[in-house]
DNA sequence: GCAAGGTC
């Protein structure tokens, strides 16, 4: 029997098709898919399905100083026990195995792993590997014909990166989230990859935070030929003879435009006409399709994770490749046809038809992992997919058919004119498209024309207007998701697998917020401390010197252990500078925590207010001076709150931003926010100041849309409920007796009207009825016990006896017990 | 609770 092993479950299906002529039978053993056919089996894993890790013993934080990690074992594990069994059972029965990982350094060191567990069980089975770069009947069958052997060298490159990731990774993680306190799921990380993309972001912030705007003047005018009017731009050349259009200086930019608002008429002095030819673009390999995906508005992430559906329907290829040149074996003409009659696409396969031949672009990185991302000869109908899918789909096709397509023709038409008898010039490019080329199977690109007459020298032209503008020279842009991507493609750091994958994970650690993305303070004191100790972990040169090594190590000049000794020698340098400062570098990160969830002074005591999270998961903004200081504001019910730098003059607050994906809107500053509450209806006398001060209670609607109950003297009454966002509220003739409020009615928009109650026996009903983990800090396994000694509610806990309730109850303290007994008022 | 790299 022998035993073929892919990267993946759908290489498996199609490799087994290929080999048997469709006649293998698909078998599922623990839910891991096995094909079976004349002798042969073959079997998918999903990626690594062992990981390195230290051994248990290294698992708690608090135990193990971080330097220790620098020198500790490392241990191998299964990550995917079911792939691992199911593949070491059928190991044992095999006469021979064969090893059909992808072909590029990862998939050697996946079919090293997978070579590893089959002799965990069989000793003797010749193990051989193949490579192809695209399932194809011709490479695969062409590879399975003449076997080779697996490349230890290059798997070694391998597990080389994965050990020093995780020491370097793990230790310094450890270490920073030690020093700032911060453990359980608000830890710090850094990472080879992850600490150089934020590098990029804050590098960037910095440069837009130090950027000095300088003013400057453009001069336009509009001129006419016969009755067509053309605008066109003053320029002048500068001391190094370069064509300049920004006047610096105020008094020059004046004097211009005397010149050119007086003048009736300019000569033309010269025309330049050019055509140029612009070339259609290169195949898609992951990068290039995020960049085109997210011109369409989809994030980097949601592009990757629609293309891996539009992948595993079998609609395109291969979405993870760094490839952008066909192989041999993609027949293009045959290709386009099975999209003949096809009514999306008609327009450009008639066009392609047309073509004598069809000769692809090529792009400039070619390798060997899969082809470049391009439609399968399976064409979905329209109602196979979602609208995005669809979009994202034909973006795929119609990049494909444009890598066949003729280029584009441009006219550009180039026209100087001067104001006679004055040293002033004015210039208009126009630009016309001759030939649509490409871009009329590829709508996704600009070809805005800009039209120019034909005009001819000296020639005059009447200036019909003039104006002057006066700009200021703009801060850099930041990084968008996709020019991230790209630039860490261009630096080296991270894979085509993975670079979305970083910028998720630098959202989820508090890094960056936003879109395009912003570092947070906490980011910022991130890449201080590493730069100030650990400066290799924040440069991609990390990166550079880990792919020398690698490239060492396969070439046999160096080996895995040489490699890995030297990194962790010094990895333990940078522990050697990093232990004297461990109190210096946790404050740092701990103000810098704090500073991102500062909103500003607190209007009744003056400690810093933060936004905080109830117990229930949404935020509120609360005093810093907590217990002692009970100031609130709250936030809207949905989204995570951001505080911007804009701050209000009249309260000294900083702006805050909610982020709801689509719906993330300013919510500005909490304070007004809470002020320009509009007066739905008026309920009766506060229960707070009604008798004092005569404050009355309000149904409010805020300005964020939230709904509350509160008194009209806010904010010297600070007395609130809750009440539910939606429908028209209305008070009835029934007056509760406790409060001496009326009971209040509320319709909701089908009509139905809800008996609402008093608003603040309602309150105190619903608070009653909240369930015990709702608090913060009591698990359900907690819930549970208390539960059973019949404290249902938080109602129930409120009203008991801590310490009576501490002895009924194993494992919970008296002192905890009162700590939720004071969240629960 | 740690990294980065596969894959779903």
């Amino acid at each position: 029997m022998e035993l073929i092993i892919t990267e993946k479950n759908n290489a498996a299906r199609r490799i087994a098709d290929i080999l048997s002529e469709g006649g293998a039978r698909a078998d599922q053993q623990a839910g891991v898919y096995v094909y079976e056919w004349g002798g042969k089996r073959c079997v998918g894993l999903s990626g690594h399905v062992v990981g390195v890790d230290f051994p248990s013993e290294y698992e708690d934080w608090r135990d193990v100083e971080p330097r220790e990690l620098v020198d500790a074992p490392i241990v191998k594990t299964a990550t995917q026990e079911d792939i691992v069994n199911v593949l070491q059972r059928l190991a044992r029965d095999a006469d021979d195995v064969v090893i059909a990982t992808d072909y590029d350094r990862e998939g050697e060191l996946i079919g090293k792993e997978a070579y590893e567990l089959v002799r965990d069980v069989n000793e003797d089975a010749p193990v051989k590997r193949v490579r192809f770069s695209s399932i194809t009947e011709n490479e695969v069958k062409t590879a399975f014909a003449e076997p080779d052997e697996l490349d230890f060298e290059l798997a070694a490159a391998g597990e080389a990166r994965q050990i020093i990731d995780l020491v370097w990774g793990a230790a310094l993680t450890r270490f920073l989230s030690l020093s700032a306190r911060q453990m359980g799921e608000d830890f710090i990380s850094v990472g080879r990859v992850q600490s150089p993309t934020l590098k990029l972001i804050v590098d960037k912030e910095r440069e837009i935070e130090a950027f000095d705007p300088d003013d400057y003047w453009e001069l336009f005018a509009d001129l006419a030929k016969d009755a067509t009017e053309f605008e066109a731009q003053y320029f002048y050349l500068d001391e190094d003879d370069n064509e300049a259009e920004r006047v610096w200086d105020e008094d020059a930019a004046d004097e211009a435009f005397a010149v050119l608002r007086e003048a009736a008429e300019v000569v033309v002095e010269s025309v330049r006409r050019r055509t140029r030819t612009d070339d259609p673009p290169a195949p898609f390999n992951t990068t290039q399709y995020i960049r085109a995906a997210s011109s369409l508005g989809y994030g980097a992430g949601r592009a990757m994770s629609i293309a891996e559906d539009l992948y595993t329907a079998g609609y395109i290829t291969y979405p993870r490749t760094d490839n952008t040149v066909y192989p041999d074996d993609l027949d293009p003409a045959e290709l386009v046809g099975e999209f003949d009659g096809n009514p999306h696409f008609s327009d450009a396969v008639n066009l392609l038809r047309d073509l004598e031949e069809l000769e692809p672009t090529a792009g400039d990185e070619e390798t060997t992992d899969h082809p470049p991302i391009h439609p399968t000869p399976d064409i979905p109908a329209r109602g196979d997919l979602s609208e995005d899918e669809w979009e994202v789909y034909e973006l795929v096709v119609r990049r494909f058919f444009a890598t066949l397509a003729e280029p584009a023709e441009w006219e550009h038409l180039r026209v100087v004119a001067e104001v006679a008898g004055e040293n002033l010039s004015l210039k208009a490019n126009g630009r016309r498209l001759l030939e649509e080329g490409y871009h009329a199977v590829y709508p996704y690109f600009g070809t805005d024309e800009n039209y120019v007459p034909d005009v001819e020298e000296g020639e005059q032209l009447e200036v019909v207007d003039a104006r002057i503008e006066e700009k200021q020279t703009q801060p850099p842009r930041r990084y968008g998701q996709s020019r991230l991507i790209e630039t860490m493609e261009s630096l080296g750091i991270g894979t085509k697998s993975t670079r979305h994958n970083t910028i998720e994970k630098l959202y989820d650690r508090g890094y960056i917020e936003g879109d395009p993305p912003r570092p947070t303070r906490l980011a910022m004191a991130v890449v201080e401390a590493a730069e100030q100790y650990a400066d290799l972990v924040v440069s991609e040169e990390m990166t550079a010197e880990l792919e020398e090594d690698m490239t060492a190590i396969v070439e046999g000049e160096t080996t895995l252990d040489e490699v890995t000794e030297e990194s962790r020698e010094m990895l333990g340098r940078v522990f050697e500078s990093l232990g004297e400062s461990r109190e210096e570098i946790g404050d740092h990160l701990r103000e810098s925590l704090k500073a991102d969830k500062t909103v500003g002074p607190c209007p009744e005591c003056g400690n810093d207010l933060l936004i905080r999270r109830a117990s229930r998961g949404s935020y509120f903004v609360g005093c810093d001076g907590y217990p002692d200081c009970e100031f609130t504001l709250p936030l809207p019910d949905s989204g995570e709150p951001i505080v911007l730098d804009e701050t209000c003059e009249e309260h000294d607050l900083h702006e805050v931003k909610m982020l709801d994906g689509r719906s993330t809107f300013v919510h500005g500053c909490p304070l007004c926010a809470e002020e320009d509450a509009g007066v739905e209806l008026v309920v009766g006398a506060c229960p707070e100041c009604g008798e004092d001060e005569g404050g009355e209670l309000a149904v409010k609607r805020l300005r964020n849309g939230n709904r509350l109950v509160g008194c009209t003297r806010y904010p010297d009454c600070e007395y609130s409920l809750s009440f539910p966002r939606n429908g028209d509220v209305e008070a009835t003739d029934e007056i509760c007796e406790e409060h001496d409020l009326p009971e209040l009615v509320i319709r909701d928009e089908s009509g139905e009207d809800w008996e609402f109650g008093c608003p603040v026996c309602n309150y105190e009903e619903y608070r009653a009825s909240r369930g015990l983990t709702e608090l913060d800090g009591i698990g359900s396994k907690t819930a549970e016990k208390l539960n059973a000694v019949g404290v249902e509610d938080v109602g129930d806990l409120r009203d008991a006896d801590a310490d009576e309730l501490a002895d009924d109850v194993d494992g919970v303290s008296a002192d905890s017990l009162r700590d939720w007994q004071a969240k629960a008022d």
